[in-house]
DNA sequence: AAGACGAAAGTGGTTGA
DNA sequence: TCAACAACTTTCGTCTT
């Protein structure tokens, strides 16, 4: 059955998404206020969120489950005609409305972790990463969901949150660029997000390693398996100098493969270098003269 | 001519009063 | 809440291969 207008009865009704109305197409009469998809892309939590909110556009569907047609037990304890309940009835209207807001809710937080996992799953294909990172993402996404973590943040920036730090988990870490870049969340705000899951969840990643960056970044390069070794080498010496804290793990990896391919003469460009690890050549450069500094020696060595 | 170097100014996030 | 701060980026002129 087709909604009609009220007043005259007119099957042509307009969605107006700017307002959040339905109109009657026939004579302007407005039916219903709030019909809004409260889809992720809608909501915005700061400034920066509010101005590329538009990205958006119009919703193509209404995601609300019964397109808000169907019945909803209201708060009065009246029948249809106006006419008070009977003790016996009130409490059966009670305990409709009670079931019908539990479902609504279980409801919404399915699809919204059907959509959160369909998401970890895009960004970890574009990634490149194994099923069980991903299964790893799923678990932490879950766990944060249940621990009621998501309320006041987007569902983007969680599930980008709980991928970056599977990655860590299972020892294949990506840099949050990499992460950012495959989201549709800011940086940022994964970032955040991050933080207050492993808080939330009590789960303690150490801060990953600069030599978990080195396989990645060889390949990425073509690079043989004794640059890594020699590149893992230097990072071991690097880190017993107390070069690598505090700093960006894959800048110090980066300046390590550096090194070392120009120690066996594999020579890669700075440049080609900072593009694989997402940074700049300046960067590679003050991490090369902070190593080269205190293990020169390994130059000579062989 | 391409790559490497380093100075200087700018950026965004963290920390501590 | 704000200023100081450290790490990193951008930009640019100069030197080296």
């Amino acid at each position: 059955m087709k909604a009609a207008c009220p007043e005259c009865g007119s099957t042509r009704l307009v969605r107006d998404y700017g307002h959040g109305e339905l109109i009657c197409g026939g004579c302007g009469y407005v039916m219903a206020e709030r019909i809004m998809d409260l889809g992720p892309e809608w909501r915005a939590y700061d400034q920066e969120e509010r101005d590329r909110r538009d990205r958006a556009g119009a919703p193509m569907t209404l995601t609300i489950h019964d397109k808000g047609l169907a019945t909803v037990i209201d708060w009065r304890d009246r029948d249809s005609y106006g006419k008070g309940l009977t003790p016996e009835r009130k409490a059966q209207v009670y305990r409709l409305r009670k079931w019908q807001l539990r479902a609504r809710v279980y409801e919404s937080l399915e699809r919204n972790t059907a959509f959160a996992l369909s998401e970890i799953d895009r960004m970890a294909s574009q990634l490149g990463l194994p099923r069980d990172v991903r299964e790893a993402a799923a678990r932490i996404y879950r766990r944060a969901v249940e621990s009621r973590m998501i309320r006041g943040r987007s569902i983007e920036a969680v599930a980008s949150a709980a991928l970056y730090a599977a990655c860590r988990e299972c020892g294949v870490p990506r840099s949050l660029e990499e992460v950012a870049e495959v989201s549709r969340a800011r940086k940022k705000e994964i970032g955040r997000s991050y933080r207050f899951i492993l808080r939330g969840l009590s789960l303690h990643l150490p801060p990953a390693s600069p030599a978990d960056y080195v396989p990645r970044l060889a390949s990425e390069l073509r690079l043989s398996g004794e640059v890594q070794s020699k590149a893992v080498e230097i990072l071991r010496e690097a880190a017993e100098r107390g070069l690598v804290s505090g700093r960006e793990p894959v800048g110090v990896a980066a300046a390590a493969v550096y090194i070392a391919a120009q120690m066996l003469g594999e020579r890669r460009t700075q440049r080609q270098v900072a593009e694989a690890a997402r940074t700049t050549e300046v960067t590679i450069r003050s991490r090369c003269t902070a190593i080269c500094g205190s293990v020169k020696h390994l130059f000579f060595r062989g």
